[in-house]
DNA sequence: TGTTAGCACTCACTCTTGCAGAGTGCTAAT
DNA sequence: ATTAGCACTCTGCAAGAGTGAGTGCTAACA
């Protein structure tokens, strides 16, 4: 049930013709277009056979063949070749994200900015999850009579703080021993546990109005755990879509839309994806079965993970953008692996 | 050249079947539905007229009449009644607002949610621009051997900070000791004023260390000001437009994604418009030439002003939505007057 | 003098028909 | 096994006819 290598050609070139021009691609424009020694009623026997194999479709009886999801994944599995960025795109990434380097989060967005650009599809990129990152200390700090600032710094460099306001009044040292408090009893914990985990009810002493004020504290606390918890997702190149002939339907248009409106939802989809580069075509996606999603990883300091990802029509050239994809997330993990530890706030 | 009464009451109508039906309204139509005590023909005549005077324009011969710019404007200005909100509209606002009374910016956030929630439209909301805020004091922290915090604290309670990894050693002297230097330095500034004003070269000591240390931290200082000074934006129901039979062409769809998707620029010209509820109908658009922008202002502390915008058809229920926003406006600086003085991270 | 009824006219929209073009599927010849 | 040839199918486009909604004008009316 192998295909024969005459069939793997006449498969690629309907490929390439079709992801070039977005139309079903007929017998006769194969053999002219591509050298393959036959002529065009040979192909059309070929691509009966691949069809009913199931690797083309037929929009209706005189159209040309349209790839199916399966020519897709054969294509992505077996055939596809590596490409070699242009130098423009390679500098284009280089210069871009180098600009931004002290600064993580704007370096992840212009990774998202990046892969739009070049790729001319929708693109995404999220910080790294940091579950498993731990608290390195808190600190509480006086702003006004009644407010102060929460800060709480995770291991990796990760800032998060808040401001908060009090209903009890607080002196200096009450907020210097709180702060030092929590952070004894924090301290090493990931976020994730200390969100989770039991709340230590044992303030460490007995002064009420320590306790009162660490009851003050508390809520914010977890709060802002939680806020560090959260992925970040930078959205670029929505409206690329737009010059898909495949979207060019205002109900796909908007479907599309709304998927990546629902913020949360989309997060929670792409964390659960794998490692590496991830490639979903068509009906594989649980949603948007019209499309195909290519996900990346990047790392961080060795061992947090960050994606990247594109969207678009499955008919896309999925040799270049896995190749830029590629080179992207191999960049981003080089410049956080030398600056290990690095994170800026989370503006 | 003043309307009579019974053009003004058959423009109203007009106005307010268009805006229901978005379809070309007829004479035979208004008679029926608005009784006015008049017959088709009379109308028609009246609507000959309103088209000279440039209150109606005409699609084709045969078709209604569909309200102008100008129509949108008397009604706006002259004929629209103030219209009462549901209570369970007011209901929602102030439950919605009141379950994130202590965090600023998701405050604002729910307020851009709510507005396109209600009205069925694209919406945003923007922080007050802290142009005006002033610089309370500057804190250097240690978080390891070469990454330190650095923590702008403004008088509003605003506070933002960045981790910033040095190329230099540090102790944790030297630390305090530029923390100090740069408050007294700053303290009082306004933000904007310390970004622009000339940078101040004496450290006021001759020390090497802490001269060195001070050109590490002051990019960065810079850095975190103008991102301090960054008004955010916050945008809601950009899908809702896809439903507005305005927008089902593709063309005006992309059109209308793309602006917002320029957030910089969309920022820039909201903060033009002036106080208070501001209605540009069509033409008095510079782009967005076919939609109508509202835009209302709240105030935080009594001074700093920030704003809630919806953007649909010239088509829209004005009565309701001018409304619905200043309940929300009034609820926000009510909210903002009472905290006075609050704000939360830039999360 | 303002209002109304009546009627011709206009225009968008829809449905049908016809036609050209692209492409297939089958068959018979090579 | 491959190919040429031909009938067949289906889309897309354009032209033409019919329909309906609505106007504009005129003449009659109160």
């Amino acid at each position: 049930m192998d295909l024969s290598e005459r069939q793997l050609q006449i498969l690629q070139a309907i490929i390439s013709d079709y992801v070039e021009n977005a139309e079903p691609v007929g017998s006769r424009s194969i053999a002219k277009k591509y050298d393959l020694g036959v002529s065009p009623a040979t192909i059309r026997n070929e691509m009966s056979d691949l069809e009913e194999m199931g690797y083309l479709t037929h929009p209706h009886t005189s159209a040309g063949r349209v790839p199916s999801d399966k020519a897709y994944r054969l294509y992505v599995d077996d055939l596809m070749q590596k490409k070699n960025l242009s130098a423009r795109d390679k500098r284009l990434i280089n210069d871009r994200l180098a600009a931004s380097r002290d600064e993580f989060d704007a370096t992840i967005r212009h990774a998202a900015e990046l892969l739009s650009e070049i790729t001319h599809l929708a693109s995404f990129a999220m910080t790294p999850s940091v579950n498993e990152d731990t608290i390195a200390f808190i600190r509480l700090m006086p702003v006004d009579a009644r407010t102060i600032i929460l800060m709480i710094v995770g291991n990796s460099g990760n800032v998060t703080n808040t401001t908060l306001r009090l209903s009890v009044p607080y002196t200096q040292e009450s907020l210097e021993m709180l702060g030092k408090h929590m952070t004894v009893t924090y301290k090493g914990r990931t976020l994730d546990d200390a969100l989770k985990g039991e709340i230590i009810e044992d303030v460490g002493t007995d002064i009420e109005a320590l306790s009162q004020l660490r009851g003050s504290v508390m809520p914010s606390f977890m709060k802002t755990l939680e806020d560090m918890l959260n992925v970040h997702l930078y959205m670029e190149g929505m409206t690329n879509i737009f010059n898909i002939p495949e979207y060019s339907s205002i109900d796909r248009a908007r479907d599309f839309m709304q998927m990546f409106a629902r913020k949360d939802e989309f997060t929670r989809k792409m964390l659960d994806r794998d490692e590496g580069v991830v490639i979903t075509i068509g009906d594989e996606n649980d949603s948007m079965k019209d499309c195909t999603l290519i996900t990346a990883t990047y790392h961080v300091d060795g061992k947090m993970v960050g994606k990247i990802g594109v969207i678009g029509p499955t008919r896309m050239k999925y040799d270049e953008v896995t190749s830029i994809m590629e080179y992207l997330t191999n960049n981003l993990s080089e410049s956080f692996r030398l600056t290990e530890g690095k994170d800026d706030d989370k503006k």
